[in-house]
DNA sequence: ACCATGACTAGAA
DNA sequence: CTTCTAGCCATGG
């Protein structure tokens, strides 16, 4: 029985299942290996994977990041200027924030402090 | 098929 | 300095 066309997607290729799997895969590692107590960036994981103007899609995968396993730090990842673009798609938001402070990193007003002291480059 | 939206970003004004 | 624009590309109406 085909049945089953909607949802459950994300969890084990992409959104699409197609030339993407390979990208979404990629980010999903990358994000895996932020070290604790550090953060990276949406285009810093695009650019490590070549695609460097689709910061967007990057942001797109870590949207289903919170279904597959093992666990993706998605909390360790934020945009350019260090916000936590990202909390609202969090459970509850502010869960995004302590996660990081409960690592170390300080966070004011949606902000992470310090953001180049502590951004991770994946490229390294 | 077209249009709008989005966990983004670099560059122009 | 801030604000706007264009590129990006999958998803949903």
């Amino acid at each position: 029985m085909p049945a089953k066309k909607t949802h459950q997607r994300l969890s084990t290729v992409t959104p699409s299942g197609k030339k993407d799997q390979n990208f979404f895969e990629q980010v999903y590692e990358v994000a895996r290996q932020i070290p604790r107590g550090r953060v990276t960036s949406y285009g810093a994981i695009a650019a490590c994977l070549g695609t460097k103007s689709s910061a967007r899609m990057v942001g797109w995968a870590m949207n289903g990041a919170h279904l597959i396993r093992p666990t993706v730090p998605a909390h360790r990842v934020v945009n350019r200027n260090g916000i936590l673009s990202g909390k609202h798609h969090f459970n509850p938001p502010g869960r995004m924030e302590k996660l990081l402070k409960k690592e170390g990193i300080k966070v004011k007003d949606d902000t992470v402090v310090e953001f180049e002291r502590v951004f991770w480059n994946p490229a390294e």
